[in-house]
RNA sequence: GGUUCCGUAGCUCAGUUGGAUAGAGCAACAGCCUUCUAAGCUGUGGGUCUUGGGUUCGAAUCCCAACGGAAUCACCA
């Protein structure tokens, strides 16, 4: 039980038997006391006046007397203004405490039973990834260890688009202006160089472009009308046909690019539970559509185009089908959850997509439902806001794209450098200082980005690039490094620094008793998050949490504790508060070092 | 124009179901390494929570309107 719901049910005694009155316990509102009064947790009281028929300091006083005299945990009590501050004997803290230290599996929630779906990543073959995926990646990640520590079963699912015209472009462009270069006979990693095709292209076909409007055509139809564009196209229809030329080229190039995607997978420690690729699904959801003009949910246009009449929802009209046949991205949407849900039996599924999509999940949220779906409803979209550089949104014509296999070496070379100038890790070895290096640059990236809320529009500043002071991720790695540091120390020394036969008759100082209370939050900060799908919760609570250890820290030398007691205390504690910390940090993702 | 999201310190961000004097970090300034790791700690300065109404004991938080910014409203994905 949770001290507020502990309070609440021991108020409501109160209120019966000062003024006679049943309150609902969840009415009463109990919070945890600000720093600057004495206390742990307050009773907000003014909801009470209209029983108690005097003033909030009064009412407070009487219902703080009751609980002093009748509860045993609560200790002493003080009422200011409206608000009763409680304080509970150090009995109670102790076996809280006790009861933190001894859960190994503290903020793991209990089984829910339920088996949710998340996808994320989902990129396009055509272009290396850059800080708006790293950000999707991130999330999507985080996302699925959250739920996991909320107690589902989580698959991490992708959907790779592989297929496309934008794909063909890629190809074509390779074709015309490559000379038959490989990733091999490059040493350019082949995600880059398919990117580098794709660009390419858009040279060629800005050319043609040109060429067409100075030869005298109008500006909008030279852009349909230029030659690269139609070959394009016509590649895209050989592909679909099966043309074994196409699909050798198509094939080629992308695993050069699925080559180089798992190696930055790889250095962002992601990977997924199930890869779709799209060229293997875009075929789904033509049945969905029969299904759905019979039930008349959906209305065929003379053309032979089908629609989904949703002005009723105060939405538009959208295409589901169109005239020749051919599926739309809805269209392959709608396929691939009712696919999903029926393969894998789930009870949810969240889709880790940025917020120009808001629109669509909408609309697919709605047809699935309008089908039938008793699902539909718990399809979440997890929407975030794009990444932003001082300059604005990221433009790849002006070479402003931050690169993730780019920003990820750089946060590599700032940890070494950063690690080097403090020259604390000369007794290591290269390959000892190569991995933590990388565990704090990446643990630097992921933390900054996961520590906004999910759906802000961030700024990213590549110049003063992400730093490893204040809160960010080095920090918390940092206070992890330095409790471990303690507890070897402790070892070497031969005291027993495990969580067992803490002695309860310490009377824990006030900067202890709120590292306890703010231990004890974690399993609730891990529901809540969850709930929100909002790893950044997490995340700043782990931030406070390293914050308050160095606080405690500063000015309390726990090694020179001479009471045996009090010092197996200590280190318990700053102990259960490093793990937590781990348990905090791996739903980021984010490992913690031994030292640094 | 319709819909959705956002607006908090110079900058980047927190802010629990509506609660006490709105908090951190960066940047600036002043201190603290003979001590368990200074990637740290302490202090100072910095606010019309975009604006105006409303709801009530009480609003950054909920409602309405305005202003500012973003996304979206394709037979693209």
């Amino acid at each position: 039980m949770t001290p507020e719901i502990f309070i609440q049910n021991k108020a409501a005694l109160a209120v019966k038997a000062r003024y006679g009155a049943e309150v609902e316990t969840a009415t009463l509102q109990v919070a945890v006391t600000r720093k600057e009064f004495e206390g742990d947790y307050t009773l907000v009281v003014f909801p009470l006046l209209r029983l108690s028929r005097t003033t909030p300091e009064n009412t407070g006083n009487a219902l703080g007397e009751w609980l002093v005299a009748n509860v045993p945990e609560i200790a002493s009590f003080n009422s200011v203004k409206g608000f009763l501050n409680l304080s509970f004997s150090s009995v109670y803290w102790d076996e809280m405490f006790q009861s933190i230290a001894s859960d190994p599996a503290f903020g793991q929630l209990p089984p829910t039973g339920r088996r949710i779906m998340v996808e994320f990543s989902s990129p396009n073959t055509n272009k290396p990834l850059h800080l708006g995926h790293i950000r999707n990646n991130l999330l999507g990640d985080s996302v699925s260890r959250l739920l996991k520590a909320c107690g589902n079963e989580v698959i991490k699912a992708t959907l790779v688009n592989d297929r496309g015209v934008h794909i063909c472009k890629s190809m074509l462009a390779w074709q015309k202006a490559f000379n038959g270069r490989t990733p091999a006979s490059t040493g350019i990693k082949g995600d880059h160089l398919v990117g580098d095709c794709y660009v390419a292209f858009n040279d060629i076909y800005q050319k043609e472009v040109a060429s067409l409007v100075a030869g005298g055509m109008d500006a909008e139809e030279a852009k349909k009308k230029a030659p690269s564009l139609t070959e394009a196209h016509e590649m895209l229809v050989k592909w679909e046909q099966g043309d074994p030329e196409v699909r050798e080229l198509w094939k080629t190039m992308n695993g050069w690019v699925l080559d180089g995607f798992a190696e930055t997978y790889k250095a962002l420690g992601i990977s997924f539970d199930k890869v779709d690729f799209e060229s293997d699904t875009y075929l789904l959801g033509k049945e969905l559509v029969q299904k759905g003009l019979q039930s008349g949910v959906f209305e065929k246009e003379a053309d032979g185009s089908v629609w989904c009449d949703l002005t009723a929802d105060g939405l538009d009209r959208k295409l589901v089908l169109r005239g020749d046949g051919t599926s739309v991205y809805i269209t392959q949407d709608l396929g691939t959850a009712e696919r999903r849900f029926s393969q894998y039996n789930l009870d949810s599924h969240v889709y880790v997509v940025g917020n120009e999509q808001d629109y669509h999940f909408q609309v697919l949220k709605l047809i699935l439902g309008k089908l039938g779906f008793a699902w539909a409803d718990q399809i979440f979209h997890l929407s975030y806001g794009m990444v932003e550089l001082p300059e604005g949104k990221m433009k790849s014509r002006e070479g402003t794209v931050v690169d993730a296999d780019d920003l990820i070496q750089k946060m590599y070379e700032e940890a070494k450098r950063t690690s080097e100038e403090n020259g604390k890790l000369a007794d290591l070895g290269e390959e000892e200082k190569d991995q933590l290096y990388r565990m704090i640059g990446l643990g630097a990236l992921k933390y900054f980005i996961i520590k906004v809320d999910p759906k802000k529009t961030m700024l990213f500043n590549p110049k003063e690039s992400i730093d490893f002071n204040g809160n960010t991720g080095p920090f918390i790695q940092y206070t992890h490094a330095r409790i471990r540091s303690i507890l070897r120390k402790a070892a070497a020394q031969g005291i027993e620094t495990g969580p067992s036969d803490i002695t309860t008759d310490l009377v824990p100082s006030a900067k202890e008793v709120r590292l306890i209370k703010l231990l004890n939050l974690f399993p609730s900060k891990v529901a809540e998050a969850g709930a929100a799908l909002s790893p950044a919760l997490v995340a700043n609570y782990a931030f406070d949490l390293a914050k308050e250890f160095n606080q405690y820290y500063h000015d309390t030398p726990v090694l020179r504790e001479p009471d045996p007691a009090v010092l197996k205390f200590r280190l318990v504690l700053i102990g259960t508060l490093a793990d937590i910390l781990v348990r905090a940090m791996g739903i980021l993702g984010i490992e913690l070092p031994e030292r640094m």
